[in-house]
DNA sequence: TATGAATGAGCATTCATTCAT
DNA sequence: AATGAATGAATGCTCATTCAT
């Protein structure tokens, strides 16, 4: 009886280990070699996982997306003001989790520019977090469904990215309440402006 | 006699070769003999210009860094408010030059994470250009001096830095006047709330 | 299961054909790749038994002087005045395995100048070797235990080295007979001096 | 009129410099660049005195071997016995210069084992340095001319090339004191047995 | 399935050498 | 005579990948 080895669990495994090692090192330093031995792993083991080195780092960048996507999935039951406050300032980099994201991300951003296919899963990631903001922006109110609503995501959205960026630079400066702060600002931006005029 | 060489401009050059390859390529592709070859010489005549590769990695962030602040320094005559707008809508990556600054700079933040002597050029140039966007935002009267213009300069920089790293990924949605747009959203933030109370 | 692989055994025998290239063709076409091809590899395969360069020259060297102690180590049955002519003569290069010693220690010797850990290497086996040359000096009542045995070893050994380097270089001049002639020589000379005088 | 330059001074700084260089960081570090450098001139000022870094370091050798010849040349007017200690005990690496020559003689002798224009130069010298040592045997008394003052001188040289390598590595052990004594053991011993027989 | 030995291409860097000036 | 820019081959080393075990 072969043994069973739980092919997803063990993709995960390695790709975080992956996210760890870039966060870390930085993504240079994500050789096979390395990413194995974060994960308790030799090189070769990872074969059958994945069959290059390509396949893993995609792999570890939609891991990285879909785990940002889980982690705020549940708003179900709040309302759209307050959900819409929680899926933007949800993902700051003020945790140690938020930050690896955000490290893997920009990582991923940079390889991305040389390489469709990254660029592509991170052009369709934002697409589906720009639907959700679009949503929440027109049930709260904030803009009229159509590209008003579309320009103000976009709007809301550049915050956070911009924000989080800075932020990775620079934590003495950008403190978690000074991240939460500038995205409120932006937030308070269409509670004063569009909604005003309803 | 020797030949006389232009150091200055010969490693401007350089540093021009290896932004385009950066750009066109990645940074993972931008090794010496890369960089060489599209600047039109042999690997070991970089030597006598950068000794290292480093050197010539941080030598092309500055360049690139310099360049942006070079080409938007002349706003003497201009109203506060049109030179704010100029300040932030200038760098949006609407054209190759521009791109090619995002994309090196994006190439570099990555590295920076692990690399604190980019980290610190990425941080000074951040903060060269928002004490200027500060000044600006004071003269324009959108926020008192202080920490209410910091954080609207904070707020504003976060936009443009947003919808640049969007656009990077996604040039078919973010036309140059939706970028152009999204900061244009930005400002009138603060036109409409701070200065509505003046 | 990997392919198993003695760990020692492969690293002497790297250690050989490092020795055997040394020998050949100098300490300076003893690259990796040499070296490899010589063993019948390729340059990544010295990897996991040499990190770098130097331990493999530096293996290459405790070797060499290894393999000369164990050569001569079984002298335990002998009387002391043939175990001394026995351990000087020994190392004499009068033939393949002996001069390949020799032109090996050489080769380090001139390294261990800039080297301190070569030279440690290089002093730690004198320092053995000359302690066994005094403890036979002083058993065939040669010299008095204490400085006069040290001095009378010491013009021993050199006498040995002195003969050895020498034959390196001209090995007409230097027949196996002369060699041992020369180091007869010198032996008999504590043989006429001290002893004559108990 | 052309600048005078004479050929053979320019030469020998540079093989001076050569040797301060190999003295120093070893013959590994005698590049062209770091030669010229010591020497205050750059790489391509060695072109017109030396065509190959290999002609350069040929050059050094001799010089080394002509200057311990020179060193102590002047014998003329003393006594065998005294002129045959003198040359004896004078090239041991007792001062700064002599252990630059031996330094540098280790360095070529290394090289020597793969190259046989440098052991052929090495052959001559100590072929000269042998003859001249024969001369004050016999002239002292020590041995017969022919095959025995040959032996004598040989077994004499190899004490001290013997005692000049240990000195090398081992400066602490081997005092100057302690270098002379060794030497001066050698010589009592044709003193005691050779001549007491006469 | 998992190992890790082995390959071979690629890297940054050094350097002897050439040569226009 | 002297410079030092430029070449291009070599080096030590890293690493993705392959594969016998």
């Amino acid at each position: 009886m072969p043994k069973v080895v739980d092919l997803d669990q063990r993709r995960s495994d390695l790709a975080d280990a992956a996210a760890r090692v870039i966060a870390r090192q930085g993504i240079d330093a994500a050789s096979l070699r390395t990413v194995a031995a974060e994960a308790g792993w030799t090189t070769g083991a990872l074969v059958p996982y994945f069959a290059t080195k390509r396949e893993l780092l995609a792999f570890t960048l939609q891991a990285s997306l879909d785990r940002r996507r889980a982690r705020h999935a549940d708003r179900a039951g709040m309302a759209p003001d307050d959900a819409l406050r929680d899926l933007l300032v949800g993902p700051l980099p003020t945790d140690p989790d938020t930050t690896l994201h955000w490290t893997v991300t920009l990582a991923f951003a940079a390889q991305a520019s040389s390489d469709p296919e990254l660029a592509a899963m991170q052009r369709e990631a934002y697409l589906q977090f720009r639907s959700s903001v679009i949503e929440l922006v027109v049930a709260s109110g904030r803009a009229e469904p159509g590209d008003q609503a579309a320009v103000e995501s976009e709007r809301l959205i550049a915050a956070v990215n911009g924000v989080a960026l800075q932020a990775l630079f620079d934590r003495d400066l950008w403190t978690d309440e000074r991240q939460i702060a500038a995205v409120d600002a932006a937030l308070a931006c269409s509670d004063s402006s569009s909604r005003s005029r309803a």
